[in-house]
DNA sequence: CTAAATCTACCCCAAATGGGGTATTGTTTG
DNA sequence: CAAACAATACCCCATTTGGGGTAGATTTAG
């Protein structure tokens, strides 16, 4: 028995979500709220399973909501569930805790599978919001600063993201550290930066 | 018509991948390579939709293999295919630019609806290994170094990884550049490290 | 071939950072 | 209450970094 609460702001489909678990005879709502300021005060009393949460709400939003309730009980899962595929949005949730990402269109046979999969130890998603998911991965591969840096001040920029001090590069690397000083100004000048941390933030080490 | 290649050096998995993909109407089989340097020579000219590879190979393994393959033709996807759910190797794929990974206990209908998702976009994932991913983007939040530093320092090294010189976080707290230092010196006693960088590596804020 | 770009390396000097102290004022906690 | 911790802020001094030049050697591109 799955136990489930919901917090989402839109009557309707509040409503609608609540017929649909009522009807599965292997979950049990505990709980339907309307604002997460409700739900953050109710919910450590309760202790769901899993949480539905929606991020667009009035008030407090889903996501400052998920953050202080999986810090207050992390065994709690959140499946997402909301209208907005936004990539800031998506990944701030997931940042928060949220285990699942699912959009509103999805139908209910793909909503209960995704409380299944999450309920499960999975973490269920939209087909396109996995996608942006695993395109995080690789997106830091294929920069674009490839076109503005020299091989060589990459190279230095990368040793510099380590923690290596000027001159430990330079003997890394057999140079002077006045060589290396002079590649770190030149990409400086390049990125508009004025010191190591602003210039790994441009280019995505940071 | 999908046209897919397969990568794989085990002959007995390899058959059986053939076997399913020719038995679709909507793919088509359009190379099968058994080792990832072969296909790494062969696969720019019969430019496949998609690739299912292994990545335990014997001689270059599947990561390399994908690293060239989606450098030279960035429009294939590439479907990793494996028994290993080993968490470094997942990552490591998913950076070389895999977009599906999925394990080969997954039965052939999961491997077809697999190709079929990540031909329409998506990123096909076993549960497991969906969890992996996602829970890697919540991980740096419940940090171990909240115990070591105070609320105090880590305000500090926030700001720090912002790039911000001393004085700057001195006039956005209020304090003297000398408190600032003071805050940060003690950071670098607790962390053991002797410079921002190596700091906000240690604290993962970099 | 000439011009531009890159890599190398030096000069000087100012600003920022790191490492060693000490000290006062609260706050927390055993 | 005393001890420990936290936050603030100053001292001195060495090292590191940043900003401004210049310049030779090589490689690349027009």
């Amino acid at each position: 028995m799955i136990k489930i609460a919901i917090v989402e702001d839109n009557k309707i489909f509040r409503e609608a979500l609540i017929q649909l678990i009522n009807a599965q005879s292997n979950m049990h709502l505990v709980g339907e709220f309307a604002s997460a300021e409700y739900a953050v005060k109710e919910i450590p009393h309760i202790l769901p399973d899993i949480v539905i949460a929606d991020i667009e709400m009035n008030g407090m939003n889903g996501i400052e909501m998920i953050t202080i309730l999986k810090h207050t009980i992390p065994a709690i899962e959140f499946l997402v569930c909301t209208i907005h595929d936004n990539t800031d949005m998506v990944f701030d949730a997931l940042r928060a805790g949220a285990c699942g990402y699912i959009l509103k269109d999805s139908g209910s046979e793909s909503i209960i599978k995704s409380i299944i999969e999450l309920y499960n130890g999975g973490a269920p998603m939209s087909p396109f919001i996995a996608k942006k998911v695993i395109s995080e991965f690789s997106r830091p591969k294929q920069n674009n600063f490839h076109n503005l840096l020299t091989e060589r001040e990459i190279e230095i920029l990368q040793y510099t993201a380590k923690g290596l001090l000027n001159k430990e590069i330079a003997s890394l690397l057999f140079l002077s550290n006045e060589t290396v000083k002079s590649h770190l100004r030149n990409i400086y000048v390049k990125l508009q930066v004025s010191n190591k941390i602003e210039a790994l933030h441009k280019v995505g080490l940071l």
